[in-house]
DNA sequence: AAATAAATAGACAAATTTGTCTATTTATTA
DNA sequence: TAATAAATAGACAAATTTGTCTATTTATTT
């Protein structure tokens, strides 16, 4: 019986309820009653909605990367890895509901109002930016590296742009498409 | 003397709040302040605030098509005016701060809570898809259907990836690196 | 068992939200 | 000029928001 403590569940709940509803739309006082703890708890773990919408995006990169690392570490090439990369993604907008991505949405929603939001989201970018580019640096080792950046980038800006359209569209298309075209830019050898 | 009247004072007034602030973060009282407008006008002229919403994304609708393609018809070539429509892109968002696209903001906004704006905002980008999508036919003419197909939508899916990217890093790395790609993928012949 | 810490329930405040309604003033049209 | 329409100012309602505070109950630890 791994029964979850109030900070657990409020940090579960406000996370789904997030995502599902968006954040501004999510009042403090649904997510109480949701995850069934007192608003005395709220404040006492999390100080403000703000600090929660904080760590609700910090436990977000982490399931992210946890996830897609995992999709990637289970291939052999590095070819292989980036496919996987968007094979994770597709898998992934599927189980949501295509609901996108945590960070863009939120971004849209507090504009400027939060430096701490808006530097967790992007950071988690940067990251992800990094992430695909290190797997196209290892499938195109020898290449010149303006090829190199451009064809990372370009694939970065896919990976993106699907996930944006497929929650545009609710469809898998552009995820299905943009695997098709890095298997173009990038042969497997 | 073009004064304009209650109804353009207050779409031009929410129109550039809701861009800037956010739909949810844009109350009515505020639009109505700095547009010099009574209450009930503004609830004479559209009803509620989500209609007001609406008619922001029709004439969001308008003012883009309006720019990307007289940007376009100004080149020659239909590769020529692909690039133009990233160029329109680059100096639109620039020009707005780097505030993302309008479509996509309102989209996280509002989650599944009013079927007519994820309309508005599904056809706003259907048409783009298929106005980017018409360049490539011409520019590809004589290839396979199926090459110009994938094309055309990682084109569409860098456009895309393009604007969502600049809002993030407020930079306009995005727009260039996409631009770079298009010049590879759709060689000018 | 006693003492300390953690969690709960819920009232309450202060501010903000959308929307309605009345009374008055300003424009427009006949 | 007289009648009609359009716009204004602002009070008001009803609901909702985040956050605080008190009193009570439940766990944990010594």
């Amino acid at each position: 019986m791994s029964k979850l403590g109030p900070r657990e569940r409020i940090l579960e709940t406000a996370s789904r309820l997030f995502y599902i509803q968006g954040y501004n739309n999510t009042g403090i006082n649904q997510i109480l009653d949701e995850a069934k703890v007192a608003k005395a708890s709220l404040y006492q773990h999390f100080g403000s909605k703000d600090e929660l919408g904080i760590h609700y995006l910090k436990a977000a990169r982490e399931e992210w990367f946890g996830g897609i690392e995992k999709w990637a570490s289970a291939k052999k090439t590095p070819f292989q890895k980036l496919v996987a990369c968007f094979d994770f993604l597709e898998y992934s907008l599927q189980q949501n509901n295509f609901l996108g991505c945590k960070f863009i949405n939120m971004l849209s929603e507090i504009g400027d109002t939060s430096a701490p939001m808006s530097h967790e989201i992007l950071e988690h970018k940067r990251k992800l930016r990094q992430f695909i580019k290190s797997f196209i640096e290892q499938a195109l080792h020898g290449k010149p590296a303006d090829e190199i950046d451009v064809i990372s980038d370009a694939i970065y800006l896919l990976f993106e742009g699907a996930i944006v359209e497929s929650k545009i569209y609710k469809e898998t298309w552009p995820v299905k498409k943009a695997k098709k075209m890095i298997r173009i830019l990038v042969e497997e050898k």
